[in-house]
DNA sequence: GGCAATCTGATTATCAGATAATCTATCCTC
DNA sequence: GAGGATAGATTATCTGATAATCAGATTGCC
């Protein structure tokens, strides 16, 4: 026998919103309807609503103003990715489908960073800033700063929104392997940063990918 | 002048139990105080507590059941890239992106794939099924579900679960080009998806990637 | 004794109604 | 016209209550 659980109408109506957002072409910023009118249009009291917009206010879905009233909100992964990094599970994850899922992503991307870095200039320039920096640094809180922002730049630098979005949540669970680096292995960080940016500018994807394949993987000794 | 804004209970009060959660080391299932036990400790009604446990629910952060109580929560990959859809980058994404970043993501898994046919005679077996579906079905809904899940299964087939959870996400954005597709087109479609399988069950990973590349990139016609 | 149905207490789910705080826009004064 | 006071709308928060749900204890039956 299935337990069939009653949906909770705070999730029904939180998703209602949503489509509300979407159905409506709404954009950050604009006006939502008061919370009671919303109310009377689900049918359910005010109170059951406020609960479903307060979770997606926290999501940073819509932003609610005393005296204003509802607008859309821009979400921004960080707000989640904050609430969420605590949380014990994350290390249950199982670390190679990371680890893998990585070697996916930023090497998929790499053809198209490549083609692009040549129409851009400011792409490698902001590439070779990074590691410079990374060179410079001399403690582990700044490594691991630099590295998240290496890696999220060469997304970005595919041009590809969608795998960014992405990029950013898989550091997430990622965040432990990196606090495990010891001072000695960092140094060899560097050097392979160095020669994927070399790697891309001189058109060689092949050996980009390979190299960036081997950095990642790295991690695996920390299983 | 900056506007400084009262911060709001709700936001506090989140951020508290998830301290608790972290200084008490409670992991999923384990059990929290009642709501009033916590609005109590927490000096607030227990109106606004349920506003703070709500979102954290949202999240996956705690799990309320009535009767039960408030229970640390399990936190998957899917519940996030849910949220993930209302992510700006993803909403005005544009169709060339999308198809992009489902090339490298599919094209990406599919040695993870080839690898574990080997192991597994059941994944080809349910591949194949699904082709035959495709051939015998005769009317547009009917192509778009199975065209979908034949891909879910090929990423399924990976075993890397966060991107099969990204996968369903893009799905998701990609709806509007599948409904344009006409009749003779998804003809195509199958003879692809068979050639897909074959390919990969003979090992010949490189073929099976030039042929799914192929099959994606089909839609840029449609843009 | 073993087992199933029932009861009970605890807890969350949802509601209604009220007051306070906050913001926007208008109106009034000079 | 500029600037401040005021009113109206809206969210923020509280109190108190009822319904729904569930786990475990109790009871009754065999």
């Amino acid at each position: 026998m299935q337990t069939l659980r009653r949906p909770k109408v705070r999730d029904q109506v939180a998703y209602q919103i949503q489509q509300y957002i979407v159905a409506q072409k709404l954009g950050s910023g604009d006006r939502l309807p008061t919370e009671s009118k919303l109310a009377e249009t689900f049918g359910i009291s005010r109170l059951s609503l406020r609960e479903a917009t307060k979770a997606l206010e926290f999501l940073g879905i819509v932003e609610s103003k005393a005296g204003v009233g509802l607008t859309v909100g821009r979400i921004d992964m960080g707000r989640i990715t904050e609430h969420l990094s605590f949380h014990s599970d994350l290390l249950d994850a199982d670390p190679q489908q990371l680890i893998d899922s990585r070697v996916i992503l930023e090497t998929g991307v790499l053809p198209h960073v490549a083609r692009r870095m040549k129409a851009d200039s400011s792409i490698e320039q902001q590439l070779r800033t990074l590691v410079d920096r990374f060179r410079s640094a001399r403690d582990l809180k700044t490594w691991i700063a630099l590295d998240i922002e290496f890696h999220r730049t060469l997304l970005e630098a595919s041009g590809l929104k969608p795998l960014v979005a992405f990029g950013e949540l898989l550091h997430v669970f990622f965040q432990r392997f990196r606090e495990s680096v010891k001072k000695a292995e960092w140094k060899d960080g560097v050097e392979s940063h160095q020669r994927i940016v070399d790697s891309l500018s001189a058109g060689d994807v092949a050996a980009a990918t390979a190299e960036l394949r081997k950095h990642i993987e790295f991690h695996q000794e920390r299983i």
